[in-house]
DNA sequence: CGACCGATTGATCTCAGTCAAAGGTTGTGG
DNA sequence: CCACAACCTTTGACTGAGATCAATCGGTCG
């Protein structure tokens, strides 16, 4: 068994350019995901000015928490994260899962504190995008503007969606809710929408639908005995997408 | 029984000045809570010229659903209304409760569309912000696209809220939390925070809470038995608001 | 190699859902 | 103004989906 290395990082061609930390957002990999879509060129360049390419994080490092102060938001560059609240008595709430292109700490701008954990779920790297000047640029630039609240917008979308998810459905309904929204995400980033690697534990899957790991396991083993994906490990791959979206609920 | 109506419309004062249809901002009962706080005089007049005030809303009537196409966002102005979104099968969740001064439709920035259904709850009324003006104007007045952002921001964090109960907490811990954020948003807008009407039926607060009916009629009754709170039809008087806190997870 | 952590599978238990019936409230039309 | 109908709420009895407890397996790393 030496052929183990199958968990790469999510995105390995996009890791390979964090070393470049002043990488432009015009030649960067992601910029048809990203936050200067539409932008005018010379606009781009401004944003540029105050972007901070930030450095690797490690699995299970922290990007953020409650008890830190709020300056900034985050595009994921590579990897993957999750957001967590916690209750007063510890109690965790996976929120959210974040890919590249994606923004992390927008429900920080009301009150300007953080009130979930971030954490990187593999080795990833992200854009800071100071909130400040954010703000600032955005008074002169309407597209910018128009692209935040654009973000905002989507991701008050997608947690809608997971409340129903979370108040409406059976648990198989969610899992697979949740994979198909998977697929879909890394179709939007150019990956296969078929076979993909999970980045987060069963635990977290778990935890982000409101079930018990070994709820999830068995569901998992369920669908695959009933020949709608295999599952290996993080290695997930769909078999049978209609049969899918007519469970989902 | 002639004493009957006990069941008056919420924030009743402001009901009465909803058919001045062109009262200023400035005039407005709710200028503390709404959009127009921190703006200055001359640019909320721009901002007066392009709301809309509405006429009133009865009880059940939609404000708006999938199939309408996007143009405004609402301000509550008086009376309550709830949102719900449906799976593919019919299921629905009550995503959201909105009192007055608060934002409904946000979730349609992106896509250009409502993915959600408002609906009143009692007789209401709404102002109208056209989005395209309201961008237009936001470009302009920074302070304007500041509190959008904000509000965008403080809907994502009470989402993330409801994420946790949903998620993590037993039914009991999911009635207590919702009764103290109503009891705090009655507060916020200058009435009791210890007594006040539940607008919304049994029904949407089982929904809303992902729960049966049935277990949130016997969890009130358990906690009146207890002498945390009274229950009385839709009147609600928190009597032991330490013990509440306590145990709401 | 052995230890540890994560995932799987099985057995049992429990919280909240469902079903059922009765009691209240609201609204309507005569 | 009253009577009836429709709907909402409450309460009780039973059930079941998924949690919890427990044991095993497997991969990874020092």
């Amino acid at each position: 068994m030496t052929q183990v290395r199958m968990i790469s990082p999510l995105f390995d061609d996009l890791a390979k350019v964090e070393h470049h930390h002043q990488l432009a957002c015009q030649s960067c990999a992601l910029y048809r995901l990203c936050l200067p879509l539409g932008l005018h060129r010379d606009d781009l360049s401004k944003i540029d000015q105050i972007i901070k390419r930030s450095s690797g994080y490690k699995r299970h490092q922290i990007l953020f928490e409650p008890s830190s102060t709020f300056k900034t938001l985050f595009v994921v560059r590579s990897g993957s994260f999750k957001t967590t609240i916690s209750a007063a008595d510890g109690r965790e709430q996976v929120t959210s899962f974040y890919f590249p292109g994606e923004f992390i700490g927008m429900d920080a701008i009301y009150q300007q504190r953080y009130l979930s954990t971030a954490c990187a779920l593999e080795a990833s790297s992200v854009c800071e995008l100071p909130y400040e000047h954010l703000q600032g640029l955005s008074a002169t630039i309407p597209e910018l503007q128009n692209q935040l609240m654009t973000r905002l917008s989507k991701e008050l979308s997608s947690d809608k969606n997971l409340l129903l998810s979370l108040g409406k459905k059976n648990a198989q309904e969610k899992l697979i809710s949740f994979v198909l929204s998977l697929s879909q995400r890394f179709s939007e980033r150019g990956f296969s929408a078929r076979s993909f690697q999970l980045t987060m534990s069963r635990g977290d899957i778990a935890n982000h639908l409101g079930l018990a790991i070994e709820t999830v396991s068995r569901l998992f083993s369920q669908l695959q005995e009933q020949q709608l994906l295999i599952i290996q490990g993080k290695e997930l791959t769909i078999l049978d997408l209609p049969t899918l979206k007519q469970r989902c609920g």
